[in-house]
DNA sequence: GTCAAGATTAGT
DNA sequence: CTAATCTTGACG
């Protein structure tokens, strides 16, 4: 059994290089009309800020993405296609606007209640992807900059961290530059059946 | 005001 | 491969 992690602000005072794959096994937790849900993060992608063509925050401040210039350790919740909502984690310091999107969990509670949110009758890939989980847990802009540390209607929890492998690839749908395309910037456990599907899932093994 | 594009997903 | 769906940001 291996140490849990201190989410605390020092933990997000940091390179979402670093915190991306720290993040993985830690729990995120959402109070929804008494009912508690959660999930264990399996999946996750750095984004750096301005230094980032992939990054929407790679042209500046604008009021969308304002959160992620704020403190560390809130979230950063962006509506994309004008349909799927996504949760990042903002990292520090403020000024930079650099972030942790969430990509995937794997549900530990409120198991129906998130199956019924996404008008699903099985309960795989429940929460494999961006868009799946913040449907499943009723995230929406109305979260965007929310205190992750908090413990209130959102928030992160210390998990066991995973034995498992954690992989690298490239991260899923960006556009930008070649550095930004190529950057191996998600990390996922290896073999967990909860990540999303793509064709990256065959990539380089490290860490 | 107008317009193109988007860190996605589900379905053909 | 493509449609869905609508907010945002850039530009005039």
């Amino acid at each position: 059994m291996e140490n849990s992690r201190q989410l605390n602000p020092a933990f997000f005072q940091r390179s979402p290089l670093d915190i991306a794959p720290e993040l993985l096994g830690c729990l995120l937790v959402r109070e929804l009309d008494g009912v508690r849900l959660a999930g264990r993060i399996v999946e996750v992608e750095a984004y750096m800020g301005e230094e980032d063509a992939a990054s929407h925050a790679y042209r500046g401040e604008t009021a969308r993405n304002r959160a992620m210039f704020g403190p560390p350790g809130h979230g950063y919740v962006y509506l994309i296609y004008g349909i799927h909502h996504c949760l990042n984690v903002v990292c520090g310091p403020v000024g930079l606007a650099r972030a942790v999107l969430i990509r995937a969990l794997e549900p530990l509670a409120g198991i129906e209640v998130m199956r019924e949110r996404r008008g699903q009758e099985n309960m795989r890939a429940l929460c494999s992807g961006p868009g799946k989980l913040c449907q499943a847990l009723g995230i929406d802009r109305a979260l965007d900059g929310h205190d992750l540390l908090g413990g209130s209607a959102l928030w992160l929890e210390p998990g066991v961290v995973p034995g498992d492998a954690i992989c690298t690839s490239p991260r899923v749908g960006v556009r930008g530059d070649e550095a930004a395309i190529n950057a191996p910037w998600r990390f996922f456990l290896s073999g967990n059946p909860d990540v999303s599907r793509t064709p990256l899932n065959r990539s380089q093994r490290n860490s």
